[in-house]
DNA sequence: CCGGATCGTTGACCAAAGTCAATGGTTTTT
DNA sequence: AAAAACCATTGACTTTGGTCAACGATCCGG
């Protein structure tokens, strides 16, 4: 159990096995099934969540009832809503899984202690926060830079695997599009 | 000198004078004039930059020479390209300063020397990567799923400083519209 | 194995934003 | 103080993406 979020932590800040013990003790692990909600808007995010396994995706959803999705996450990744997570507010999004999943959760409480006591947890955390603010900064700067057809050969250049394995509508709503619009594009992208 | 800098780092980890005085040895200040680059697309960044005063932008510049604002930063704020920071690969994009500014630079040496040194450092460093993390997460949720009305009216509730003191084709550029756009949406807004 | 969702594609039409060009006001430079 | 550069606005026109509707394919649950 866990041995993809130690090989995670490992890759990053290497632990002993003593210090993997201690640890373990503040994780707990979840399954969750396909279009489960891990959490929903207007909930209070309780839980960084580690997926072991599967696929989950955040997204919220407008006045008109359209999703609109905010990020994606597979095997590896770190899914939460962090601004509940850590000011107490409510969720202003909601988090499901697109596939059965297995997920390590560390609650606010754990999460906080282990920030104070272990300066390698510290250092992890510090680590994941800053790989999750570069994609998304490069997600930002392909938004406002680069046309439409480039944005999405990118995506697919950077992500294959999530190409793979989300519906094609979800992709599109990722990138701020409709799924029509998205059609058209993979059409023109073809016939190149 | 280094005021701001200091005011800001305490206000989220507090500082003994002595820790204080040690930090300061692997500060160095520096003053930059309007219109001037603090690191130009193709360099390396070295540095990180907390602004005490002024206003700087990171921009790229695309194929056909039109500028795309990423991130404006003021007083109080930190400006760098940490992907260039970080791998010591080539900067993507530009940073210079929209008004006359101050600065205290961080060089990375000095950035590792201090997270290996000072948890207090650490734990600094991870607070403002969070924040930003947090910010750009707004800004990247209202483009996906706000009107731009909506957006423009979200913008200059949040950060009513920057409208007044950045040109209005500057921030449509960071909206990712062009400047007739923004006007007509201003005048869209004004009438009602 | 059947029936209902879900999904991707396509077409016709519409709405929104971009482009190009001109104008007038303001700021900056010399 | 005059000239130049910069900036916001407006109008006419074009391009792009969105909307609505229909159709087949596939997936999934009973």
């Amino acid at each position: 159990m866990y041995e993809s979020f130690f090989r995670n932590f490992n890759s990053k800040v290497a632990l002993t096995a003593e210090e993997e013990a201690l640890i373990k003790n503040y994780l707990s692990p979840k399954k969750i099934r396909k279009k489960q909600y891990l959490l929903q808007d207007g909930d209070i995010c309780k839980n960084i969540a580690f997926i072991e396994k599967g696929a989950l995706k955040s997204y919220s959803v407008d006045d008109n009832g359209n999703e609109h999705i905010i990020q994606f996450a597979l095997e590896g990744w770190i899914i939460a809503d962090l601004y509940s997570f850590l000011t107490g507010e409510p969720a202003t999004y909601n988090i499901d899984a697109i596939e059965d999943s297995e997920l390590v959760l560390i609650n606010k409480a754990a999460h906080e202690e282990l920030l104070v006591k272990f300066p390698k947890y510290e250092t992890f955390t510090r680590l994941n926060i800053t790989n999750a603010y570069l994609a998304m900064q490069r997600r930002l700067t392909s938004i406002i830079s680069s046309p439409i057809e480039e944005r999405y050969s990118n995506f697919i250049a950077i992500y294959p695997d999530i190409v793979q394995r989300v519906p094609q509508h979800m992709i599109a709503s990722y990138m701020g599009l409709t799924p029509e619009t998205l059609s058209r594009i993979r059409r023109r992208i073809l016939s190149k």
